[in-house]
DNA sequence: CTGAAAGCGCTTACAG
DNA sequence: CTGAAAGCGCTTACAG
């Protein structure tokens, strides 16, 4: 334990205003801030002697600017936000650091803001919508309501939103084109001869449904090429490690074994490789496999995982809209950035 | 796309304010308050058709409150924060979700504060000092200063630090006696019978570091039975599972191979299983392996992941304390939680 | 170069 | 039951 700290007055103290600071330095609170926040006014700079002075003070006082009473006067919070639905992944984290160093001369906050599908749908958004971030960026697969982005750029808020639907407006969209990527892979696997191709999926996909889009990939790759698609082929069980685990196992005891799965996530994916391995099954001369995603773990396991997804590591183009939009005040024109997934081919297929 | 949406004025219109609402329903912005916050004065609650006005004025404006100005004049931004180090895992993912469900009804705002090390290391630090959030929630690992906390804590800053070390002073401590379930962990291959016992280390960790519980502890227990530790025994992999794939493998062919691996983290310890499994080597009767952290990765594999770690997915103890440390402002009494570590024994040794 | 003062948008005793 | 007014802690033209 560090014993440091000064002989403390005993009771709790509430915090030291600009006040408490200007009184001591025997200046006014004008000169505090101007001081403190190394800005100039019309005027110039205070003189060295008095910044010195007050920097005294306010390092004595342990003064820390109060950060709701500067928002409201600037409006600005100069946070940001990274929004997204859990399980948090490498991906979030590479946005969150990536977003933090990049911004961390300008002084701005960078937080994570997790809307869990468990969680009142809301509070996410509402956080939003109170101003209490000054720019966000919405990670894929975070339930966006077009009106409510729009409502939410109209008061000022920048916005950048990743998402395969959505229109610009207001605020800047990117693209991944996870469409076409899924498409490739399964073409990939029909090209390489494969006519028993089981889908991994995630528990909330339907036929019909919104948000299926890798579901539907599937099903119109399958039938363009007049591959049937039996039910047993098509598994929910995407979002959880044992059950794709359990999943895959299962259905290499069929009569009829797929040769092939398609996963629409690689954490399935990773698992169907093991049950296929545990099962006494090659990979990928037996069971190819791809999944969707590129997570770090499909490079540790044998054969690598191949996989659609990004390519890039690298969210620079994003972190600059986001930044450039947040200063422009809404008087950006909204634009569609592409940063597009493909087919990462590795051994598994 | 929606088109739900009114007609916009076409330019960019701010926020809408109390004030534009008060006069849009022909009432003062106090009542607007009392209104929209569901609080009262000390009289009794504006009648039913004034709140009815007031209702659909706000809505007829997209009226939102302005969080800044709310927090300023409450002294309380209704925001509790998870303070953690990446790479995030199921636990601070748990964590902010329960925090989340549990204090939705109070209208409070969750946000998760990844402090990475190779971010500028004050940044998130600096955020809770400018009171930014009511309280906070420092999970283990991340590096903490102890006169920082007190002085967060004298500031008003609710907090709630899982640490070993540090000494709760104006805030709480949760122990998680990690050091007595490793001594547990690295005994129990000893009892075994192993006398050639790897470690795989974080990468930080050094002989005589602070943070280096678990490489002390691992060769406290070696030393305390005579057991030699030879340099090549430890491999500083523990934070990269293609590191740790890649050292166990070596550790494997060498001529001496260790029989048991104690790993600093439950991913390495699950890659240190696959390179046993590759190498034809079975675990656990060839190779025993414990980790730390208690991953549901780790109850996948075969065979599951002896581990060490929190046995319970529950924190609602933790998150109670964060509350009533947040209501209470400063008067309460520092306390130590206990949320105890375990020695969790499945498969894999 | 420095200070007095207004005001950011709320909330909340206090009068009426 | 409702309104006028003060004030939360800053920042920033504006005078001096």
């Amino acid at each position: 334990m560090s014993t440091s700290e000064p002989p403390s007055s005993g009771r709790a103290t509430s915090r030291p205003t600009q006040r408490d600071v200007a009184r001591l330095a025997g200046v006014s609170t004008a000169t505090v801030s101007y001081v403190l926040s190394g800005r100039r006014g019309p005027g110039r700079l205070p003189t060295p002697e008095t910044a010195e002075r007050v920097a005294r003070a306010a390092d004595e006082l342990g003064y820390a600017v109060d950060h709701m009473a500067r928002s409201l006067r600037r409006q600005r919070s100069e946070v940001l936000a990274v929004v997204y639905t859990p399980p948090s992944s490498p991906w979030s984290d590479l946005l969150v650091e990536q977003l933090q160093t990049q911004v961390a001369d300008r002084g701005e906050t960078v937080i994570a803001l997790p809307v869990s599908a468990t969680t009142p749908p809301d509070t996410a958004w509402r956080a939003l919508r109170r101003g209490y971030v000054d720019g966000a960026i919405v990670l894929a697969d975070t339930p966006v309501d077009a009106t409510e982005l729009r409502a939410l750029a109209r008061r000022g808020l920048g916005l950048v939103v990743v998402d395969e639907d959505v229109e610009p407006d207001g605020f800047d969209v990117v693209r991944q084109g996870r469409a076409a990527a899924c498409r490739a892979a399964v073409e990939h696997l029909v090209a390489a001869g494969h006519r028993r191709i089981g889908y991994l999926a995630q528990a909330h996909e339907t036929a019909d449904g919104p948000g299926s889009l890798r579901l539907r990939t599937y099903l119109d790759v399958m039938a363009a090429h007049g591959l049937p698609v039996d039910a047993e082929l098509v598994r929910p069980v995407a979002d959880s490690r044992s059950a794709a685990y359990a999943a895959v196992q299962e259905l290499l005891r069929q009569l009829r074994p797929p040769t092939a799965l398609f996963s629409a996530t690689d954490r399935a994916a990773v698992d169907g490789i093991w049950a296929a391995r545990d099962a006494g099954v090659r990979v990928p001369d037996d069971l190819a496999v791809i999944g969707v995603g590129n997570i770090a773990e499909g490079l540790m396991i044998s054969p690598p995982l191949t996989t659609v997804g990004a390519p890039e590591l690298d969210f620079t183009p994003l972190v600059q809209r986001l930044v450039a939009r947040v200063d422009s005040r809404e008087t950006l024109a909204s634009e569609t950035l592409e940063m597009p997934w493909t087919l990462i081919r590795r051994g598994s297929a």
